[in-house]
DNA sequence: GCTTAAACGCAACTGGATTGCATAAAAAAA
DNA sequence: TTTTTTTATGCAATCCAGTTGCGTTTAAGC
């Protein structure tokens, strides 16, 4: 795994504590993560509009992808190789526990084949599976 | 399909002029509804969150379920007929428009069956599509 | 060191959704 | 029909995740 300056350096962003941090935490989590539990899990003093703009930020670069949540919460997880610096590539399903409300990607599943049907054309396929995870088992 | 009225009877609701027209309402749209959506289209005096309780109403009868949103926003569809008053029963995809962010239900396209997998139990299954609707392709 | 562009922090704001509580209206009971 | 009970509604206030503006700080390139 590229170590979290690296990673910085190679997407044009500034090698500040607060995102080496973010990327180390993001590389670390088995789980996708909201702004809130990045903050406590950093136990960061820093605001969270430095979150928020992070988090755009790395998305933008394809970082981090959006991930879905039971509550609506904007929850993101770090990305594959795959992706470029312009496009996301995921083709895995995500997994949303019932329990601890954590989000997974689930690398191992791969999303299924679905053709254009009835007047809808199809640009972009989402799997997400709900239970519970190991951890809640 | 059933009158609104009917419906309202057998769930034990009351039959106000509103959740008769919201039935309604649900029963001629293609898409799915947000609360706001609803407001616009009923043209309703009715204040916010009269909408926001009887769709919760709804949800718990099952007879409306929540659909994914673009902007996180909650959304609901009516459900199928095999939806009884305990137990939501889908096995349907969703189609989000990224022109015009509607949600539709995709009756036709089945989900997979997706076994359990490395320590995860999975209960239910969510397949969410996302392009362009037959009215804005 | 100096410059500049990116990152940060504070405060205020936005907007969808929720809660409390008093009132109104529908359904059930008398 | 009248009374009682239960459910639905409306208003106001509130919550809270996420955003915007703007002045300040800091990293990185010269």
């Amino acid at each position: 795994m590229p170590k979290a300056e690296k990673i910085l350096e190679r997407f044009n962003l500034k090698k500040t504590n607060f995102r080496i941090e973010l990327i180390e935490l993001f590389q670390s989590s088995s789980s996708s993560l909201t702004a809130d539990e990045i903050k406590q899990k950093i136990n960061s003093t820093n605001d969270k509009v430095t979150i928020y703009r992070a988090l755009t930020a790395f998305e933008k670069k394809c970082l981090i992808h959006r991930v879905p949540d039971k509550s609506n919460l904007i929850r993101y997880a770090l990305c594959q190789k795959e992706c470029s610096q312009t496009h996301h590539k995921h083709n895995h399903a995500h997994f949303i526990c019932n329990i601890c409300s954590k989000t997974f990607c689930l690398e191992e599943i791969k999303l299924p084949q679905i053709n254009n049907t009835s007047g809808f054309k199809i640009n972009k396929t989402q799997l997400t599976l709900e239970g519970s995870c190991p951890t809640c088992i």
